[in-house]
RNA sequence: GGUGGCGUGGCCGAGAGGCGAGGCAACGGCCUGCAAAGCCGUGUACACGGGUUCGAAUCCCGUCGCCACCUCCA
């Protein structure tokens, strides 16, 4: 039975899908306005070892996660970038960043969602929604006379229903700009059309030239794309508030049942603080892809439950490595000794796997089974019982391959190899004739020259593992 | 002012009333020509002070410290 912590309720609770074997999930995706960092790929990592669970527990998973490719700091982004001389219209800097994260994505093995709207191919549903939020009472055109239209929170006693805030306690937007709205906490699901932006940021609509408001993108898609009620919503949880917060009032006002769950992924810390552009402690996704393997990276971010604090440092990525390496070298092992291990095993998950995955996909308590089966087979090859190591190597991958870390799977094959095939052939062929010689060496126990050899290897980035049926080497 | 979270061994990081998750590092042993890899063993960890309980890292009260959000955020 699932369980997971829905962030609405606060509280650890069963989950039954609306539609039996199918499961319905609206993420929060980008605002492409800058380049990836650590803390989305976290994000999407969150959702998409969640959907993987879903589906390898038998379920049809719908993903939808939006792209928001319109807002102030796009339009902003892109006005400067042409004052300073770089002629990039703000569709082509927002589709830029989308790709950047798509490949940023791809890059730590996220599968692609189910769909991936854009908010500015929705905006008739957008509109749609906003006429329907006016009829209802819960939304008004500015009183300035601009196009801008509000939503009326007043107008909306639940509001502040996710984050249980009331609106009378809520601090006053410092910066909130009066412009025509009727109390400071509502907020534009409609922006007028201004002179001094593109006119190709604006479209048509019953107020007046203009484009839509930063929440009401999601509630238009999910609707789209999910219906009115749907399973999961998902997000950052920095979106809690206010995104999150107003785009369930607006989709309950307008008479949807709209997320029957609400889950929060936690942020990432650099070093014990809070990572912010303003800070300039920023960790890019695609420094931390270049920088190591993917696959390490993606296994650095599973190893924190997905709604607590993850913090790097310097010797994160090293230390994963070590761990994750510990892993395959099992697998790697059993092999060595002449067992044939199926990469693609349909083998039964683990009791305590399914567990902890059930107990709100707590990934870091799986690990800890891996680990476990890990020492287990080791010690069973060990005592020489080759099939029994095996079934835990087979055991192992399956795990693995759930949580998108199958190191065998194909999303990793392709990236994966250093050099060419041509410099690899090359570089066996000299490690095995220092090999060979070190062989002769050892044979005739001038162990002299057959540690130098060893020495000389491990300068070059290769070690040596001496084993009972020969000596296994690998790049370091 | 409001809402929420956190504090676990040298480090990372789970757990949430009763057998010390797991990884990294360290130390001892087995194995090895020596290593490496692997296995076995070694830690009296839960911010502090009280309380409840047969039993508390876990529940309650209080204290201290840190953090997030309150209309830019994954």
């Amino acid at each position: 039975m699932q369980r997971l912590y829905d962030s609405q309720q606060q509280a650890v609770v069963h989950f039954t899908p609306l539609r039996e074997g199918e499961v319905a999930m609206y993420v929060c995706g980008p605002t492409v306005q800058s380049a990836p960092h650590i803390g989305h790929l976290r994000s999407a990592l969150s959702y998409d070892i969640i959907r993987r669970w879903f589906e390898a527990c038998g379920n049809r998973v719908t993903l939808v996660r939006n792209v928001t490719d319109i807002d102030d700091k796009i339009l902003e982004g892109a006005r400067v970038a042409q004052a300073e001389g770089n002629p990039e219209e703000w569709w082509a800097l927002a589709y830029r960043v989308e790709l950047s994260f798509s490949s940023a994505y791809a890059a730590i093995g996220v599968k692609p969602p189910t769909y991936e709207p854009r908010a500015t191919a929705n905006v008739s549903e957008m509109i749609a929604l906003i006429e329907h939020l006016i009829e209802r009472g819960h939304a008004y055109p500015a009183a300035d006379g601009s196009a801008s239209v509000y939503f009326d929170t007043r107008s909306w006693p639940a509001y502040g229903a996710l984050t249980h805030q009331s609106v009378d306690q809520m601090e006053d937007a410092a910066d909130s700009e009066p412009v025509g709205k009727r109390d400071p906490r509502d907020f534009a699901l409609w922006k007028a059309h201004r002179e001094h932006e593109p006119v190709s940021a604006s479209w048509p609509s019953p107020w007046g030239r203009g484009r839509p408001g930063w929440h009401i993108e999601c509630s238009a898609m999910a609707k789209r794309y999910l219906g009115s009620e749907f399973d999961i919503h998902g997000g950052g949880l920095d979106l809690r508030f206010p995104h999150h917060e107003n785009e369930l009032a607006q989709s309950t006002a307008a008479g949807d049942a709209f997320a029957r769950h609400w889950v929060h992924n936690g942020l990432v810390n650099t070093g014990g603080q809070k990572m912010s552009k303003s800070l300039g402690n920023s960790l890019f996704a695609h420094d931390l892809i270049a920088e190591g393997r993917p696959i390490v990276l993606r296994y650095f971010l599973s190893s924190a439950h997905y709604r607590s604090v993850l913090d790097f440092s310097g010797e994160s990525l090293t230390e994963a490595d070590a761990a994750f390496s510990r892993i395959e070298s099992f697998v790697q092992r059993v092999e060595d000794a002449g067992n044939e291990v199926r990469h693609a095993p349909e083998v039964e998950l683990a009791e305590a796997f399914v567990t902890a995955m059930n107990d709100d996909f707590s990934v870091p308590e799986a690990l800890g089974v891996v680990h476990s089966t890990v020492r287990e087979g080791n010690a069973l090859l060990d005592a020489g019982d080759a099939a029994a190591a095996v079934d835990r190597a087979e055991s192992v991958i399956a795990m693995l391959d759930v949580l998108g870390l199958n190191p065998y799977a194909a999303e990793w094959q392709t990236a994966q190899a250093g050099g060419s095939a041509e410099s690899e052939k090359a570089l066996e062929h000299l490690v095995e004739a220092l090999l060979a010689e070190r062989l002769e060496a050892r044979a005739k126990k001038d162990f002299g020259t057959s540690d130098a050899i060893r020495d000389q290897l491990l300068n070059a980035g290769i070690a040596l593992e001496d084993h009972a049926n020969g000596t296994r080497w690998n790049v370091k």
